[in-house]
DNA sequence: CTGTTAGCGCCTTCAC
DNA sequence: GTGAAGGCGCTAACAG
């Protein structure tokens, strides 16, 4: 880093701190206008830029915000993102993106990396294959909070969306076309939105005296490669479903290159709805029907939280849902039998 | 945050400057085994996590570099970024991903933001609308690399793409297919690899004999929308292009978009070929042949240099290009005249 | 209105 | 082998 308050204050022959209070505008402190002057003139000269190192040491405070994602390949999770980033703009904070790629080791680093880097505050979208790091944020209250999954076992604060109730409506679109076996692909089964999400799924049709069927549910990886193999062999089972639901973007190609390579059309063979949508549905090889989240809110509201607990440490957890869209694009259509 | 060196040192009843040289592993200074047990014990004990702030302010050195992007929802990019993350990890340093928004306003202040944060080197896809702050880099000897962007201007470190090779190449095999108008929609013009894009695109022209004809370039903004109006002018021409050279993922899809309107068949009715590859491409509406940048190699090749420049400043500036793959997807066809 | 002093947590040189 | 002292750049409390 080039110059120093030290030498900004030695140009314009006044004391370190005095820059320091013109700088930061202090409030009731007057300072002549000449010297105000040979100040800034000298910042000038010196083309000085504060350290923000220096400053957050002194401050215990460094307003940058840590977010911890699985996979900045997501526009779920990048819109997220951007939303958050705007939310810290406003607020002079800057954020840091940390990618897991849905590695518990990689988050548990990410998050002690960027506690000791000092950051104010933290939003975590957790893998939950482990729990103690988040845990022991909790013990250490520190400000953090929990995007898009959430552990049942601890109070925390958390912006989720209302994933039981979505699936729920899915599958109950479904059954109104006249659906009765229907398939459900997604992610790993121990993710929360996953677990509330397959709650629907079954809730729905016990409703609707459909009895569930084990050999039609696939949950493993969220990767295009184990998506696809689930949906050959759902679509190779002795009476293939009618219809899947389909649990995130990435999962969502999956099945759509098994429905190439089966040579099925949709909706006419297969109806599908697909969880998280991006702007891009419609343009894929057949547009999909999709759960749309808010993701601007979610990235408004986590930051809303998280900038409160900041500001005190002693305020109740707040848990906040956030309701879905529905987006039709005509990927569903009547059972032909 | 928590426990300090003093209170480690307390615990274990011994000297904080003990304690540091116990956690950094200091060669040649043995310390006796009965001292390294009390003090790993004390850390345990307290759960101490050195403040790196701290840490930074003493060494002049944050292990930490900035990653300053035009677009985190880019495929494209963000391939870069998670190779640049990797990278990072393995030296032990910590990413930290900027997003401008292709907003030169927003890069300026990441620029200087990041760089008052202390980062030990900064990667750069310029936006490319101004540059005295890439100047005052420059002059700082501030360590950075620039990617997919370059100023003809300053002499840099960069990584590109030999994009008016690849962009020659992709419009020759257009002509060979019979091809004679061929479209070419991009971003901004003022953005390197437009500027080159079109350069090949034009020599390819001259070397053919074909015309070069103004009314087929459309170079706006990189959005959806407007590579959609783009698109359906060109169609809506006279004498409509035969084929169309696409530049960037986001604009694919707005090309697409007009296809569908004007209900075109790709590559009956229309050939394509866009720049930037996603795994994604096979499942867009029609699949489309792409040229296909090497995301990891870029983000190698940004860190690799990056390192060299942070380690000594005397270093001469490296640019590096690196070519591009076609992906052949069918979606590309011989001229119906 | 401005200067003095002390210290955030860490590392490094110099002692002993 | 370990302790003491000083300082990275900044801010805050206290003087004057």
């Amino acid at each position: 880093m080039g110059a120093t308050l030290k030498d900004v204050a030695a140009l314009a022959n006044v004391h370190p701190s005095t820059v320091s209070r013109v700088l930061r505008n202090v409030e009731n402190l007057k300072i002549s206008e000449d010297t105000k002057e040979r100040i800034f003139k000298a910042i000038k000269e010196l083309n000085y830029q504060p350290d923000q190192t220096a400053r957050s040491l002194r401050l215990k405070k460094s307003f940058t915000i840590g977010l911890i994602i699985p996979n900045v390949a997501s526009p779920y999770f990048i819109g997220i993102a951007r939303s958050l980033d705007a939310e810290c703009t406003k607020e002079g904070y800057t954020l840091i993106i940390s990618d897991t790629n849905e590695n518990q080791e990689k988050e548990i680093k990410a998050v002690y990396d960027l506690y000791s880097r000092g950051v104010d505050g933290l939003v975590i979208a957790p893998v939950q294959d482990s729990d103690e790091h988040i845990k022991d944020l909790i013990d250490k209250k520190f400000p953090f909070v929990l995007i898009d999954r959430y552990f049942e076992k601890y109070d925390t604060n958390a912006v989720i969306c209302n994933d039981k109730e979505s699936a729920y409506n899915a599958v109950k679109h479904l059954i109104d076309l006249g659906h009765k076996r229907i398939g459900f692909i997604s992610g790993r089964p121990n993710l929360y939105p996953v677990v509330e999400r397959l709650e629907g799924y079954k809730n729905v049709l016990e409703e609707n005296n459909l009895e569930f069927n084990q050999d039609l549910i696939f949950s493993s990886s969220p990767t295009l490669d184990d998506a696809y193999e689930a949906s050959i062999k759902l679509m190779e089972l002795p009476v293939p479903p009618t219809a899947i639901l389909i649990t995130g973007t990435i999962i969502t190609f999956g099945v759509l290159k098994a429905i190439i390579e089966k040579k099925k059309t949709v909706p006419k063979d297969l109806s599908i709805i697909a969880f998280t949508d991006t702007i891009l549905a419609s343009y894929f090889m057949s547009p999909v029907s999709t759960v749309s989240h808010k993701v601007d809110e979610i990235g408004t509201k986590a930051f809303e939280i998280l900038f409160e607990h900041m500001k005190s440490d002693d305020l109740p957890y707040s848990k906040v849902v956030i309701d879905t869209n529905f987006v039709d694009r005509n990927s569903t259509a009547k059972a032909n039998i």
